[in-house]
DNA sequence: AATGAATGAGATTTCATTCAT
DNA sequence: AATGAATGAAATCTCATTCAT
């Protein structure tokens, strides 16, 4: 792997790790056993690295939402909420960093809402055609409400988690935990013949939370 | 009000302006128009301002949820979700830094969880009345995931907002379509004859939040 | 004195001894026995310590060439060379790096240029008074030229003396042989009468030139 | 044109526009679309390429003030200035920063004082033999102190003009202007019949200033 | 000749914290 | 209680220079 490269994975690894803030272009250089000059000669600045760090999870989102073909089922929304994890898990520093982030990086602000923005619209799409295809109840309104919501569960589930636990490492089982919340989010609404199918897919999801 | 007070409250105005990484202990003493020295008389570091801060939030917390007498209703329950908000407002900044702040401090990470605890207990208390009235069905498993979600909404709404706008600040309407979406996690659980009442208060908030 | 006085002092001592750019912070507070973060707390940043360096400058100028009561002779002339070179001993370094320093410090440009266009003025009142006293005999048109000479041969003696020596540091009577030739270049205008005057007056500042 | 040669001019190039302090060797080698590396074959290091950017400069002012067959005239004295300016011009970074790469460079300084040693004397031969065809009227001292102004005016003009204006670029008519004033420190000196023609030589300059 | 990644010293700056008064 | 000057460690970043290929 090029140094360019390893600079951007180590860099995940310990944003992941120690959170963004307390991670300085120090200690990236030596986590890698390289120079400090040799990390400014492959980026500006840390600014920089947060940037290519963006792009990837930026391809990240892109390839794992692209819509599927075929009707929609309970099956492949668990779809989605597994994609949905294993991006998060991937970046999950990235999401307990966002506010601190965004805040002092206006052109990363406006690509995340660009994100967010599409991701809405996706999620939408979802679960209407669930709603059509009589898996779910539910009214326009509450579809709104529900997307927020979704959003902001993936969003911030791994910062709750690491709020909720003395563990300063999240696991990869708390994330499967996330996905029985996500799926506990839409169960509500499930018509009366789906409703054993969520209750199997969460049942799923939660089995593999407690290892 | 004594200096110590007044560094508690200046802190927290301002570490909810501008985020506690990016407010120095200078900072807050200018702010006060007080000596950098005279800080640290009061106050041993920058850690011992945050402890203070969490003291207060704590106290804020036991006060806004103490059980109340009287059978539960849905009024009730708005009750406590407006005092959940207010919380948030004041101590915004604290729900945008916590993971931050709790992975660096285990001392506040331990207190934090107790807090946590006694929430999600009294949280299970008062859904468990609201189901005993009659007022929601749901079982037990849901229960627990539901108290889960509240408290995820109610930890990081606001964090939430920060990174959908291109706002730098998040001001109050904001807060309120929070609430609007906390009764949008415990409407679907609605008897027949409470629904109308949770939409009522729905539509009530969604409201203010649009002013 | 004070540390910022202090500073302030250290500063044009060791930019007039290495120049401007070679003297680092460190430099600066090595010098003076304190720590850079000391340095810092007086002072913003290194542009904050020559923004004062130039204030004092300004000053400088400022006494030294108010204009002064009662008819124009060439010993007032020779008065005010006197003060010019004053100046320029003192901020020597700031002739020898002008260039560089105005060309990325725009506001100091922009006082600059206020500073020349006050100095030029002055000048010109003082080469006519000259003129209508009968002690030099010079069209207007030349009267221009003369104090952008003038001008030029303050602000750059110096910088000349050392490109000329091998001499690293440029002593007192170097300053001395400017002033003479501030002198050769208003001679050659010098009516009958008062040529022996001018001869006089540069004969004594060629004298302390050379010891 | 040879890497190495190719180097060496856009270094003239450069430094001109940036002045020398401010252009890397990065700069350079990016300048030219070569490495770094390359750069570091073909010199020992950024010091080499400035003296190498001075022989030039030496082999231009040597061709530029070759003694010349016949009669001294005005005329020939404005070839001269013309001369004086086009190596000014093309070196124009070089007086600028000439204090600054001087003091840090002995060898430099002992070849520039050779250097100008050599052009002082020619100035003497042209001054005085413009004195003995009866051009202009001076004493030996007088001439001396010219001389010495002459010098200053040429090597600094540029540098002067920098600090005068906010234009950061200086450009060529005020190159221009620069001999209007070299006319004009030798004007004073001129005999009755060779005023006229000092007088057009000026307004010619001044004209191609103005442009 | 040339590449370009890598180095390392050092410059600027920040900030929590201390300490004499 | 309070001041404010001072400290020192560390963070970010620059750049001349080297070196393996």
């Amino acid at each position: 792997m090029k140094t360019k490269e390893r600079i951007i994975q180590a860099s995940i690894e310990l944003f992941n790790e120690f959170g963004e803030r307390a991670i300085t272009t120090n200690h990236i250089a030596a986590h890698l056993g390289i120079s400090p000059g040799n990390l400014y000669y492959h980026f500006r600045n840390k600014e920089d690295i947060i940037h290519s760090v963006f792009e990837e999870y930026i391809s990240h989102m892109e390839t794992a939402f692209k819509p599927t073909e075929g009707p929609m089922t309970v099956g492949k929304l668990a779809d989605y909420c597994d994609e949905a994890f294993s991006s998060i898990w991937r970046f999950r520093f990235f999401y307990s960093s966002l506010p601190g982030i965004l805040l002092r990086d206006h052109t990363l602000q406006q690509r995340y809402l660009n994100v967010q923005e599409a991701v809405s619209g996706r999620a939408g799409v979802v679960l209407k055609a669930l709603r059509d295809n009589g898996v779910i109840i539910i009214d326009d309104h509450a579809i709104e409400d529900l997307i927020q919501l979704i959003k902001l569960v993936v969003a911030f589930w791994i910062s709750f988690q690491m709020c909720q636990s003395n563990d300063v490492k999240v696991e990869v089982p708390a994330v499967y935990d996330g996905v029985v919340k996500l799926i506990a989010l839409v169960k509500p609404y499930a018509s009366e013949e789906a409703r054993e199918e969520f209750e199997r897919l969460q049942q799923n999801y939660r089995a593999r939370s407690e290892l």
